[in-house]
DNA sequence: AATGCGTGGCT
DNA sequence: TAGCCAAGCAT
């Protein structure tokens, strides 16, 4: 308990003003858990601001379509969370009578809420003494008490939660894993922590022994998958070509332009010997490139697209394929990667 | 248990 | 700069 008051004392001072942190509303905390899950403060509050906004109650949340949400919620990544809110606010609709639940016990069963966001909102809203477990909680622990087991391993897992549940002040659960949080964010960062301001300076193993900057140990690394997109403008009459992505690969459900994915690195003249154009036209085939190759990095791929315009498309082919022509003025109503909505915008000037 | 899932900031 | 990491979760 000594260390959650010193803790706490230090939050009380640092801590930042966040909107979520000026409520018990358990609807608004949950919005900002899964907002914030893998995604810096920084980046999520116009989304949070925005969301809450648009739909102050989860009843309101719950009567938005998936395009709704998936539009909201462009630019911010990690899609499936959207889609896992809209179907864990029409189950408290349905089986909580649109009272949002505060118990971890109920929460944990929900799509899209694991333990860590479980504990967040119950010890949140109602103070419900459940430790949070979070990258920054992980960094904090294996710093303060000189752990190199692997965070990411389920022994790893298992041992750091043991420990923030023994840690963890039941009096003031609310304010100790805030301030966990917290002080993993802003003092004990991953690179160049506040060390020489830090209050746990005599009793922080890590510091004592000099292995600051080799705690929390993490297994990696997962093999970067390489990817080389085309993807076709069609224009006619103001209108342009789309399609939904499908649910397995990445951007599930969003919309993109109709596309061809080669594993390797195929130039314009290949692609045309690769690629049996002969559905795709009705007249002879016109291919303008439009951009040169972009790289586009995510965590676990690399994706290298071009975009060309295309002429002459076949209306029944397109059909078939599940495209379809939208107003060029209206391409923003639709929920679309990063990629593709920077490109349309600087390509017609949009948004 | 291991893998897939976005985007952006930092070094 | 290439890699790491961020208020994780589902499968």
């Amino acid at each position: 308990m000594i260390f959650s008051n010193e803790l706490i004392n230090w939050y009380r001072i640092n801590k930042r003003d966040l909107p979520w942190r000026n409520t018990t509303d358990a609807y608004l905390i949950w919005l900002s858990e899964i907002i914030l899950q893998q995604t810096r403060v920084e980046q999520g509050m116009p989304y949070f601001l925005r969301f809450s906004e648009q739909y102050p109650t989860v009843k309101n949340f719950a009567a938005a379509s998936e395009d709704d949400i998936l539009r909201m919620w462009q630019g911010l990544g990690y899609y499936s969370r959207g889609r896992n809110m809209l179907k864990t606010a029409k189950v408290i609709e349905q089986s909580f009578n649109g009272i949002f639940p505060t118990a971890y016990a109920d929460l944990i069963k929900l799509t899209g809420i694991g333990e860590y966001t479980a504990a967040a909102i119950s010890s949140f809203s109602v103070n419900e003494a459940k430790a949070v477990v979070d990258g920054n909680v992980y960094r904090l622990l294996a710093r303060y008490f000189g752990i190199d087991t692997p965070i990411n391993t389920g022994k790893g897992k298992k041992q750091f939660q043991e420990i923030a549940d023994e840690l963890i002040n039941p009096a003031n659960a609310a304010e100790h894993n805030q301030a966990m949080i917290e002080f993993g964010a802003l003092q004990c960062k991953p690179k160049n922590p506040n060390c020489e301001q830090c209050p746990f300076i005599t009793s922080c193993f890590a510091y004592q022994h000099k292995k600051v900057n080799e705690l929390p140990v993490k297994l990696k690394k997962l093999k970067i998958r390489e990817r080389y997109f085309y993807f076709f403008l069609a224009i006619k009459e103001g209108q342009i070509l789309i399609k939904r992505r499908g649910n397995e690969d990445i951007w599930a459900g969003l919309h993109d332009l109709p596309s061809i994915e080669f594993i390797e690195q195929t130039s314009l003249d290949q692609l045309f010997v690769d690629q049996n154009f002969q559905d795709w036209f009705s007249g002879d085939p016109i291919i303008h490139s439009v951009s040169d190759q972009i790289k586009h990095i995510l965590t676990h791929q690399r994706i290298y697209a071009r975009f060309v315009h295309i002429e002459h498309i076949n209306p029944e082919f397109t059909q078939e394929n599940g495209w379809f022509w939208v107003n060029i003025d209206d391409v923003s109503q639709f929920g679309q990667p990063k990629l593709i909505f920077e490109f349309l915008k600087n390509f017609f000037k949009l948004y």
